[in-house]
DNA sequence: TGCAAAATCACCCGAAAGTATGACCGCTGA
DNA sequence: TCAGCGGTCATACTTTCGGGTGATTTTGCA
């Protein structure tokens, strides 16, 4: 069965050509087709089977080159390499130091945690926070923070 | 000139089927085909223009189509469409009203803001912060906060 | 080298945040 | 039906935060 279906056009080709054999000797045979005319026969059996030969071709040939196109999902990771906002420190005038304790207070730390961090007392990072929120207009450390994350000021 | 690069395929045909006809022709008036040997004339003919076809066809047809490989980078961008860690939330075991509390905490209202907010009392709002610092294992709405963004709770 | 800005520290006070505990209500699943 | 949970609220207390003010030292730069 399959063999019949994957062979179709090669036994279509074969009974064509079978049956314009037999069509020619008929021909022959009754005398219709005289012996001068044997160029024109020849003619009309090359164009046919060229035909033929075409139909076969563009047939068989599969269409076998599919396009390929292949999706590649790349995740991009902007957060992976953080680049400090410069120009926002710049315009809101932040020191370094403020921006430290920015930073440090972003990763949860209390004003204690940070003094020790940096050695320095409390009363420090007390003056360094309220610089800090004044200068960025906030009442908060949760604000300054969630700002700072907005502007880019820390990862 | 562009004629003639063009049409190459079909001039070749039309040649070799000239120079095939004037064989046949030569052959003949040769009598070295007998009338007899039609069949086997035919025949070879007939499979001589089929292959000719067949020729014809493969060289026309087209610069075959070439096997095209996209590679589509698709980007993900991760921050325009949050999406909750629903894993977290349950693997915490955190409550929608503790969830919408963390979420007020992380734009920096304050807890009274975010109790008229949501129009319950600040000893509410404060026993949720406190379950909510418990289930987390912090000890600062900070800490919260930032531990929150990392776990996906909040954008 | 001098000066402004930055960094440091201190004290006080009120506000906000966080801790601990207890209580009430409504819903739900065993 | 009853235990458990989520949500609500309250009181009392401690800790931390933030505002205000003032002062000294350090540092970067013109």
């Amino acid at each position: 069965m399959n063999f019949l279906t994957r062979n179709k056009q090669i036994i279509l080709y074969g009974l064509a050509l079978a049956v314009i054999i037999i069509l020619v000797r008929w021909l022959e045979i009754s005398y219709i087709l005289a012996d001068d005319s044997v160029d024109i026969y020849i003619g009309v059996i090359a164009l046919l089977f060229t035909g033929l030969g075409v139909w076969l071709a563009i047939k068989l040939r599969k269409p076998k080159v599919e396009t390929v196109i292949v999706e590649k999902e790349i995740l991009l990771t902007p957060p992976v390499v953080f680049v400090l906002n410069e120009n926002e420190v710049k315009r809101l005038n932040l020191s370094r130091r403020e921006l430290e304790v920015l930073q440090w207070m972003a990763a949860g730390l209390s004003n204690q945690e940070i003094a020790d961090k940096l050695f320095v007392s409390l009363n420090t990072i007390k003056t360094h926070t309220a610089q800090l929120f004044e200068k960025m207009e906030v009442k908060r450390r949760t604000q300054a923070v969630d700002l700072g994350k907005k502007l880019g000021l820390i990862p």
